[in-house]
DNA sequence: ATGGTCGGCAACCGA
């Protein structure tokens, strides 16, 4: 079983893209954040045709999130806090026996601003919903955008970027409590070596190639899964084609069928 | 080389 994440910036910008990756790669499951799609526009067809089914939430020009899958996901949840009219950044569903929360997480802005107190609120919500509907012996894949680095690897620039946004202790503490409650760092299991990044921002020139990434994208797993994994890896294939993406697929593979 | 990010979407906002 190979479960993978992706923010598009725009699934319909990087929908050949996608489409080669899914043909050549074959994944399960792949979850993606920043489809900047309205529900009505998703294109579930070509994926259809491509054998994935699709689960999609999103709104105009912002956020959005969907899951594809090879097989047909059930108990479907789009509201991370049950309330209605949520930004679209949030999907559980089930998939076989495995369960899957999609999210992307508010990028925050500043340090200090509203936004950021919103990042820092939605991420506790998130892990009250974690709480609240599974325990950590059951089958659960959180995989994402959370807009938060961890340690000094997982930044180019550790003493520079200390305390900015993405890189601040009050989001890090909140990411601990994932793994306190249980969910296991794929990546990092596999992969504890510097240089692991999973996205470079636009705005920085060449940033790719000066190596001035973040590593902000995650799978984690509850430990059942975790356990069965047999690797986790960032995929920079994409970044060769035309109009790659800001960020990197991020694929973990399980032994399971 | 006299410019230098994207995407959405129609003037800027968000990242």
């Amino acid at each position: 079983m190979k479960c993978a994440t992706f923010n598009t910036n725009s699934i319909r910008a990087r929908l050949p893209i996608i489409l080669e990756w899914l043909k050549r790669e074959q994944p399960d499951i792949l979850c993606v954040q920043e489809t900047k799609v309205q529900d009505k526009d998703f294109p579930a067809a070509p994926f259809q045709d491509a054998g994935y089914s699709t689960v999609f939430r999103g709104q105009k020009s912002y956020n959005g999130v969907a899951v594809l899958s090879k097989k047909h996901a059930a108990d479907i949840v789009f509201t991370l806090t049950g309330e209605t009219e949520e930004p679209a950044r949030f999907i559980r569903c089930r998939i076989g026996d495995t369960w899957v929360i999609n999210v992307y997480v508010p990028q925050g802005f500043a340090v200090g601003s509203e936004k950021f107190t919103y990042k820092l609120r939605w991420l506790n919500e998130l892990l009250i919903h974690i709480h609240d509907f599974f325990t950590p012996d059951q089958p659960l894949i959180v995989a994402g955008d959370f807009n938060v680095a961890l340690e000094e690897k997982d930044v180019y620039d550790p003493e520079g970027l200390r305390g900015e946004v993405g890189f601040h202790p009050d989001e890090q503490a909140l990411m601990e409590r994932f793994f306190e409650w249980g969910l296991v760092d794929l990546l990092r299991k596999h992969h504890p070596e510097e240089g692991q990044f999973t996205f470079w921002d636009y705005r920085i020139p060449n940033a790719l190639k000066r190596k001035m990434g973040w590593r902000v994208d995650y799978i984690l797993a509850t430990p059942p899964l975790a356990d069965t994994c047999r690797d986790c890896w960032i995929d920079t294939g994409a970044r060769s084609l035309p109009k790659p993406s800001d960020h990197t697929f991020l694929v973990a593979e399980f032994d399971l069928p």
